[in-house]
DNA sequence: ACGGTATGGTGCAGGCATAA
DNA sequence: TTATGCCTGCACCATACCGT
């Protein structure tokens, strides 16, 4: 049997007389008269090459290979309907939606809370399921859909995929604020001598961008410290006299440990474009576009405060 | 090609007559 | 009284034919 030459509406022909085991009742659930759907059921006997439904005295019973397809018939009916009805716009309101988003702990501490105030405002069932970020694999994850958005700063993900910026950021150094050498500023002969406490980044090319820049300029940092996290640094920083860098406005966001401080680094280091990446499967969806919408709006041009 | 109308065929239930 | 056979009416399905 070549599907090509199936009429999908013969199908649900097929699932009325299955749930009716009658022919007229079956004719009325598809708006059929009985002669149409009788002549629907012999075009599709013709085809299946199969009797289907025999007439008994419960009704039009079903042969054993009628019950046996009956099932995956009936599901592929409903899957067929189901989709068609899917709305398509996006009502944020009244979905109860959740969105995967690829983010570093620099975005969670930096977006989600205020992304979350906005959300429980004017989307208060939708979700947001933050993704670590895996050393491999981020583009197969969002090509196959499991991950909708990437948001930070990633490097390579081209061929398919869209950006956006959201904002520009710095870096700045951060110190214990009762650190016994390091006042109000910090010199590079301080940079280059005391200890670091660094992030083994995961994915994203903070560490990259600023490992890059330090061996271009030629200065070594000592490093004391490897965290896995971002938000590990000033729980580290605060209770030890070693120094980090990283981006202004995860530093902003320190409040507790409070004795952080921050320091215009001694040398110069690059910027970091905040992005919003996606690939082009979801460039179209109401869904995403949503979603990215309310990330342009809430991140859109935002600026750090100076220090 | 598909759906509608008209018509015929089939099976069942119920009523009735008849035989045991 | 019960069992059996026949007839009739009804419900339902299939087919032929026609129109779109």
């Amino acid at each position: 049997m070549n599907i090509n030459s199936l009429d999908l509406n013969l199908l649900v022909a097929f699932v009325a007389i299955d749930r009716e085991r009658n022919i007229t009742l079956a004719a009325d659930r598809v708006g059929l008269s009985q002669p149409a759907l009788s002549n629907a059921l012999a075009r599709l006997r013709k085809i299946l090459n199969d009797p289907l439904f025999v007439r008994t005295v419960r009704g039009m019973e079903p042969t054993p290979y009628a019950a046996s397809i009956a099932e995956p018939i009936r599901k592929a009916c409903e899957l067929i309907d189901g989709a068609l009805k899917i709305d398509a716009s996006f009502d944020a309101a009244r979905s109860s939606r959740t969105f995967s988003v690829f983010m570093t702990d620099i975005g969670e501490a930096v977006m989600m809370p205020r992304l979350l105030r906005h959300l429980q405002t004017i989307a208060p069932n939708v979700g947001i399921n933050i993704e670590s970020i895996p050393r491999r694999g981020i583009q197969e994850s969002m090509i196959s859909g499991d991950v909708d958005l990437a948001v930070g700063l990633f490097e390579g993900l081209s061929g398919g995929f869209f950006e956006q910026l959201l904002y520009r950021d710095e870096f700045v150094c951060i110190a214990n604020t009762e650190h016994p050498t390091v006042k109000d500023t910090l010199s590079l002969q301080q940079f280059s001598t005391l200890p670091h406490v660094v992030v083994s980044s995961s994915g994203t090319a903070h560490e990259v961008g600023i490992e890059r820049t330090i061996a271009k300029q030629r200065i070594k940092r000592p490093v004391a410290m490897t965290v896995s996290h971002f938000l590990t640094l000033p729980v580290v920083i605060s209770q030890t006299d070693t120094i980090g860098t990283v981006p202004r406005n995860l530093a902003l966001s320190f409040t507790n440990p409070t004795n952080i401080k921050l320091l215009k680094p001694p040398l110069k280091l690059p910027t970091i474009d905040i992005k919003q990446h996606w690939h082009e499967r979801y460039h179209y969806d109401p869904a995403n576009r949503w979603l990215r919408g309310v990330f342009l709006e809430l991140f859109l041009g935002r600026k750090p405060p100076k220090t």
